[in-house]
DNA sequence: TATTGTTATACTCTATAACTATA
DNA sequence: TATAGTTATAGAGTATAACAATA
């Protein structure tokens, strides 16, 4: 290690800038979420859950009966990717793939009693892991926050 | 396709709802961020840039004659993952890897002239794409969103 | 013995093309 | 012909172990 009297060619670990990102919103909101989602991972590994495994069992919950392709536009995911997600689900009897009588090509997708019961204890710990994140923050500027953040996604210009 | 006045058996493609996750900072953020994620992208392309290469050359550019590993803890990435990234952008000229006399173990990195024209000219096209992102928000109601991101992101437990 | 940069490797996530069965 | 689900596959991004050079 250098004496701390040596002439400084380079800056200590500590004291690395990162002004010019800083500006941005963008990569604070990337830091912020970096954080957050080490946090949700944690806390649903217990459940032998992941984010987007949550996130489904979620959305299946919301909207039961909903074919796999509008499970992957609400996930914004692609088809091909979502089929694996749904094996799992079901594979653990989390959710049910029902027939279509109508349409025999389409699966009405269903939780489970046990699937509707992980994801009310799953939900409970997630209500846990946004209490620590937002500790700190009023009620005032979250609702500024949540406000802001779906300003910004509303901003999307569809482009592709 | 089933007539308007058929049986519901399912929600219609534009009527899936999202409400449980909603209620989740994390889940708004998220959405949020694929927003700004995809708009820099594009605005970062015609340079050659990623996120991340833009990333590093603002890091270089804050802090020059900084070492790798010290750059991969900037970027919260691995020193494995940095070395071909450093590799691209000095395979273009826009970083140089210096020896460094007192420790010949490291490099200290900076960037050329190009590279810092080259980092002026994105930081530019970055800023109209934050400018395209805030749109509609105010300037107290911004000011409040990085705060409350840099909170969140201050609420970092380092657990891991 | 510890650290810097590096190589090799593997695992996850994501994206695209093409197939099947149904409509 | 078009769509839902599926398979195969390829490309990012990310993570770990181990090595050579140097401290």
């Amino acid at each position: 290690m250098a004496r701390d009297a040596a002439v400084k060619t380079a800056p200590p670990a500590s004291a690395i800038s990162d002004a010019t990102l800083r500006e941005f919103t963008g990569y604070n909101m990337k830091r912020a979420f970096m954080v957050i989602q080490a946090d949700v991972t944690r806390t649903l590994e217990p459940f032998g859950l992941r984010m987007v495994t949550y996130s489904a069992l979620a959305i299946v919950g919301d909207n039961p009966g909903l074919s796999q392709t509008q499970l992957a536009a609400a996930l914004a995911i692609e088809r091909p990717n979502l089929v694996v997600i749904v094996d799992e689900l079901e594979g653990r009897d989390l959710v049910n793939r029902d027939r279509v009588p109508t349409d025999r090509r389409t699966y009405a997708l269903r939780l489970t009693t046990e699937g509707a019961r992980l994801l009310a204890r799953a939900t409970e710990a997630v209500r846990g892991h946004e209490a620590r994140m937002i500790k700190g923050i009023g009620k005032a500027d979250e609702a500024t926050l949540i406000a802001c953040l779906n300003q910004i996604e509303a901003s999307d210009t569809g482009r592709s």
